[in-house]
DNA sequence: CTAAAAATAGCACGATCGTGCTGGAAACTC
DNA sequence: GAGTTTCCAGCACGATCGTGCTATTTTTAG
């Protein structure tokens, strides 16, 4: 199919640009489309947008998520996401959730709450994640979960600051101290 | 200065759309004045974006390093600029600095690089406080205050990503939950 | 009070934006 | 192979973009 070829280059370009600053025109040339035979695929830019999204979500999936998933459940799988994860932010422009969300958090919107929808199942599996290692016994009974997710995504974000902004090269290293940090923390 | 107070509507907007996204015409429309008029106070839309960053890490300094800087030295002060911090991103429309470093973090260019350089401060000053608390005994002596700085804005950026864009009541007390536990760990 | 300077408005420009319509090429159906 | 449906290019539209030039108003200086 040809829109997905076209999303999976507006994916990419969204990456530099944003999905505000997506453009259909440059989109178009891209893609060595006329504006109107590409527009044809969605009915509005704001579909568009949308789409780009969600085949950003699928990607993540194929990348993080379901190679996380085939490992062993529990701290071995935590710490397999938070791999995959730092490897998904090297992704040539940058992680396009944070792009959205820097873009949308505050403008309401079907944009907006597309983006917080899938925020909100990044967070939540996380925390699933954390769960199972709770019920092996790995981290204790009483563990709040959603704090481990939060946690856990703060390294990730303090590792994509550090490696993509400020070109760290300690990053990695510093973000996996913070990791072993919360699980011994956690453990005992 | 009519300049600084289009600088500071300036800010105000672009916290919501971005600086791409800001355009002369609603800046404008927003100041009660002309376009041309506007302009003419910066030669280009990319002097003003500048301009516009500068105003933002200004703010910066008046809302969270100067009040954080009042306090004492150490681990006082580490956890009033948290506090601060964690304020700052309640302005509406959020963080400008991570709208910034979402838009410009792979475009090569002056806006790029200003960013980068005013990121790069906010790094330095959190390493800087931290070897205060070093200095004080208050952490061990090997500690490696950047590890501190990027553990610490992760948590602050744990906490935006939870508070702002998933609404989640509990961001607050779970970001502190982070901080007790990364000091714990440290003066253990 | 007058002259020089700075700030602002009016207007126009080429470019590009998102969005439609219309017709022809390509692909699929029988 | 004929007919129907899907895909796509051409073209045009009104709006808005950033950016200049030229007056006119406002402020400052002497």
């Amino acid at each position: 199919m040809t829109r997905q070829a076209i999303l999976d280059e507006a994916v990419r370009m969204a990456r530099y640009s944003g999905l505000s600053g997506l453009t259909i025109g440059s989109l178009a040339a891209a893609a060595d489309m006329s504006k109107s035979g590409l527009y044809a695929h969605f009915k509005s830019k704001e579909t568009l947008q949308l789409a780009c999204m969600q085949r950003n979500g699928e990607q993540f999936i194929d990348e993080v998520i379901r190679p996380a998933l085939a490992k062993p459940r529990g701290i071995t799988r935590l710490q397999a996401i938070v791999e995959y994860w730092m490897q998904w932010y090297s992704h040539p422009g940058g992680c396009l959730f944070l792009a959205a969300a820097a873009e949308f958090d505050d403008l309401p919107g079907p944009l907006h709450d597309f983006m917080a929808s899938e925020q909100r199942e990044l967070l939540e599996t996380l925390a699933r994640i954390a769960s199972t290692a709770v019920a092996q016994g790995e981290f204790p009974e009483d563990t709040d979960v959603f704090q481990v997710a939060q946690e856990v995504f703060g390294i990730l974000l303090g590792y994509n600051w550090m490696s993509r902004i400020l070109s760290y090269p300690d990053a990695a290293d510093r973000a996996w101290t913070a990791f072993n940090r919360l699980l011994g923390s956690l453990q005992s």
